[in-house]
DNA sequence: GTGTAAAATTGCACTTAGTGTAATTCTATT
DNA sequence: AATAGAATTACACTAAGTGCAATTTTACAC
């Protein structure tokens, strides 16, 4: 099965699993070197494996498709803002509270090598395509991350609320960040993006 | 074949132009027939092409991908709405401006066969994810749109924030109607989810 | 009509993603 | 040491999608 890295799995620190993370770790790096050096259609599965020292049937023993070692970039991304978002205080209000769980987690990764990524999958129009759908996905996973901290029947709707603005606060961040070509640190445009959409509420 | 060798064909669209419109028009037929006949992996372009009356490779001089079939269907929609849009007045506030033209777009189409295309489009990973996708550039048409038709500098971030809140609410509103198995008709639902989010706001 | 340019259609060969299966090799556990 | 189950692999296969080049069909001019 496909990409687990669970904060929920028991720690196993086993030889099988030390072995598996370390192959999933190997076919993302190569697979990221590769499609940045020689393009993503022009890398085929068969020169990864290769280069992971795998078979390609073994591949999609760890991916589900291709398209999936750069998605689960993506993936792994918004589950580390959720559990960010847990540990902001419930004080904040609520759009607050998610802002700065994205800038705190958008700190810990290194500017340029995000670019770097986001560049490549805006240059695939089906990976794109899942990127895109993958934020509508992420706004229901954070509207019940949501409701989990603020549990008020109420309030639910203006959560709702949140979380669409929340995930268009993002897009908008990421897409001015590729358009002025990253001249503004992320966390200022975010900052910008959700100041602005929360003047409008 | 009667070819009318008259010259006096009064519209200007010749035979050339009829030809691929029915063509489209049969391959788009023939294919959704064939999907919700025996399913969209089952249903392979050799079997679309051959009911449609054409080689497999002329199937790609009129689709880029087999997945187009069904998003031809779901992209026509968005051009539709933002057309209604402009026929909307300008007097009423953007937010209702949208919500009426989507309704009256929808009413132009069975419900049935909306919802039937809807959960085929479910059913398929791909074509979900790009029919998501979507939205999301839908999402900055429509604020185009809205810009063009409530041309103040001043206003451009709440509209920005009315088409977020425009697209969301009729996401919230499909996947109603898919949740209930259409027992309330979409106008309802629509209501209902923009008045849910403008009370927020 | 005739000729001609462009569009539409097709066949063929080819690459590559992805799957099913079954055999084999490892790792964990008792 | 033995056994169960996970990981790895080879092999064969299907089907999507592309490139190319030839052929037919439509449009338009003369």
């Amino acid at each position: 099965m496909p990409a687990d890295t669970g904060p929920n799995t028991p720690p196993k620190d086993g030889l099988r699993e030390r072995k598996r993370r370390e192959t999933l770790q190997r076919i993302t790096d190569v697979g990221m070197g590769l499609f940045l050096q020689k393009g993503y259609e022009a890398t085929t599965l068969d020169e990864i494996a290769a280069a992971a020292g795998i078979s390609r049937r073994t591949f999609f023993y760890y991916f589900k498709s291709k398209d999936d070692i750069l998605l689960s970039l993506q993936n792994g991304m918004g589950e580390v803002i959720i559990a960010a978002l847990k540990a902001e205080s419930a004080d904040k209000r609520p759009l607050d509270a998610v802002r700065d769980a994205v800038i705190a987690v958008c700190a810990r990764f290194p500017a340029d090598e995000m670019r770097a990524i986001d560049r490549l999958m805006r240059s695939i129009p089906a990976v794109q395509a899942r990127k895109q759908a993958s934020y509508v996905q992420h706004e229901d996973d954070l509207f019940q991350a949501l409701r989990q901290r603020w549990p008020d029947p109420q309030r639910e709707t203006g959560l709702r609320l949140v979380a669409m603005l929340s995930m268009g606060a993002i897009r908008l961040s990421f897409e001015a960040l590729n358009r002025e070509n990253g001249a503004r640190p992320i966390a200022d445009l975010l900052h910008e993006a959700f100041a602005a959409l929360k003047a409008e509420v």
